[in-house]
DNA sequence: ATTTATTTTGACATTTTTGTCAAATTGATT
DNA sequence: AATCAATTTGACAAAAATGTCAAAATAAAT
């Protein structure tokens, strides 16, 4: 019994997530994923059965990577500066490479009620939150709800990538300027959430 | 010749925008509009002769929005401070109301090519920038690019809301926890920017 | 070379979504 | 009440998107 596993699987994925995560093409069909693959669309249900599955797959998937990202730095035991500089890295390298992925997911979540990975919370979050306390307690970052800090690290990191098509008119700048204050972000980000 | 008026034009806009920008519903179709404004599908296209047409009406008019929002802080003449935290109170209220609007902006900018009213740029925003230099000068901001500053702010402000399901998710907690934490945020965010 | 299971592909069917049109309705005006 | 334009509505058409199926092609194994 043969297994043959030509790469159309994978090739059919991968150039969902472009779409889907790296270009924001929300609306995209099947068929425009097919047709960029270079595939016949019945590929589609071939592999993964009906649109929705596609879907709900790269959507998974979105969600492992963030999940896995996270709990590294939840589990790692850096000292806590270290700790979130390292989150920074990975999270920024991320939402560069992938601008689109949280619009993703909270797209699909609100049109097909996906639900994240596994039954438990998906990041073990209450040991960071109660890591971030005993900073605050030290005077190393301003004193708040825990989360805020959390909520604080995602947005300064996350938002700018997703919404950039909107900054670069605002600001009246093209792409390559954006991009440069993108890749300023790690250090402004750290001069603003530490005191 | 009698001008009737009814308030058929603006309940079927009204129920678009309910739609895309509060429930986030990105993938609604003119059917899902037509339906839960209880018209016929075909008032849609008597009022705005396409689907395309009223998303684009939708998008301009959030656009607009945001544009005399953003205006309104720029060309007052209160001290900074009190400008931005003005600023705040205006675009929190906003994302509160309509947590999907950038989203939204943007993904209709992706997809449809749709482009920020007016040639110009939209907002005055020169000014501001330059403001922000004089205050980092100042010290009672931490020095980087101005255009950093605008942007942490928009994070701030809009990122928590659009990314509430996520959050929710996340944290393990429910609306309710979520909403009281979003209602703290002008303080947490004053408090970030400000050193 | 034949067999076998996997993979690829095109033809077709179904469903969904959008758009068109003309007839019916409405309510103000003459 | 008759008129008239704006509005509403349903029937129909067209287009777009998804899904099904069986036949063809492929490549490994006997």
């Amino acid at each position: 019994m043969p297994a043959k596993n030509t790469g159309t699987e994978a090739l059919l994925k991968e150039t969902a997530k472009r779409i889907f995560l790296i270009e924001g093409r929300l609306h995209a069909t099947t068929d425009d994923i097919a047709k960029e693959a270079g595939v016949p669309r019945t590929s589609v249900h071939y592999y993964f059965r009906s649109r929705d599955l596609l879907f709900k797959q790269v959507f998974n998937e979105a969600m492992m990577d963030l999940t896995v990202r996270l709990n590294q730095v939840v589990e790692s035991d850096l000292p806590f500066r270290e700790k979130i500089e390292n989150f920074i890295d990975i999270c920024l390298t991320q939402a560069f490479a992938f601008p689109y992925m949280e619009t993703f997911m909270v797209t699909e979540m609100i049109n097909h009620e996906f639900k994240l990975v596994d039954k438990e919370s998906p990041v073990k979050i209450k040991g960071l939150l109660k890591e971030i306390k005993t900073e605050m307690a030290h005077g190393t970052i301003p004193q708040t709800n825990p989360m805020h800090f959390v909520i604080n690290l995602f947005s300064l990191i996350t938002y700018p990538s997703l919404a950039a098509p909107l900054y670069k008119q605002i600001f009246a700048i093209n792409s390559a300027s954006y991009l440069k204050l993108l890749k300023e972000r790690k250090q402004v980000i750290l001069k603003v959430l530490f005191t």
